[in-house]
DNA sequence: CCTATAGTTCAATAACAATTGGACCAAGGG
DNA sequence: CCCTTGGTCCAATTGTTATTGAACTATAGG
């Protein structure tokens, strides 16, 4: 293998604000969607989860769009594994940079009864 | 519209959510914002401030929309006082119904220089 | 090669959010 | 009463977000 065709197929390495770029306006928007903010709940309870594990919430296209948000915002990691995506939290960068503001966020997700209902633990 | 007589009589009460019907996404919608997050602060900070102390931050028209979505959230109280309107924060609330968020989100608002310069002392 | 699984990209749409300007209302002091 | 201060309401505009469907890419297994 080589030539261009090679390298357009390797765009493997998926964007991620690096710990001090994190925003806090883009941070809270990201967070503030109900089916964003079960995604991360799923994961900060299991640890790490692949995309597909989430297509109880909504489509596969709109899954795409809500993964790329959270991982825009700097809230969670996404690895590229065979043909999956691996979707982690960052929770050590944003607890460094927002202190508390995770952990509160998630706390008052667990007490949502309507979203708490898209929490699957699959 | 554009009543006259009838509008005399009208109720001074503005509507808040009770304590109860405080909504995580409302909350977070209202704080993704900078203008409606330096407001906040502001409030946390002072105590008590007339809407009016906030136009340095944007116009007349659009600060009563942003003090108004502040309010439907159920994030700060508005008291009709003469032909003032006095914004205070509604932190016992919060901070019962979704403990240590307000206080990450301020002082992630804190270590904010671009917002922290609309932020002024008035 | 064929097929299934996993996910992206694009274009379109619908809904909602932010901002502006002008007219208007309400209270208090000359 | 007039005038100023403080703020609301309305209509329009612009911008952003969420959602959908169809077409596409990529990887792994048979």
């Amino acid at each position: 293998m080589g030539g261009i065709a090679y390298l357009v197929g390797m765009s493997k390495a998926l964007p991620h604000p690096g710990p001090e770029a994190i925003d806090l306006s883009a941070v809270l928007d990201a967070l503030r969607d109900p089916i964003r903010r079960a995604i991360v709940l799923m994961v900060a309870e299991e640890g790490e989860r692949r995309c597909s594990s989430f297509l109880h919430c909504t489509t596969k296209t709109n899954l795409t769009y809500h993964v790329a948000r959270l991982r825009e915002a700097g809230v969670v990691r996404v690895r590229v594994e065979g043909p999956a995506r691996i979707v982690s939290l960052r929770r050590a960068e944003l607890d460094a940079r927002f202190p508390g503001l995770l952990d509160a966020v998630l706390a008052g997700t667990r007490q949502d009864p309507p979203l708490a209902r898209l929490v699957e633990t699959a």
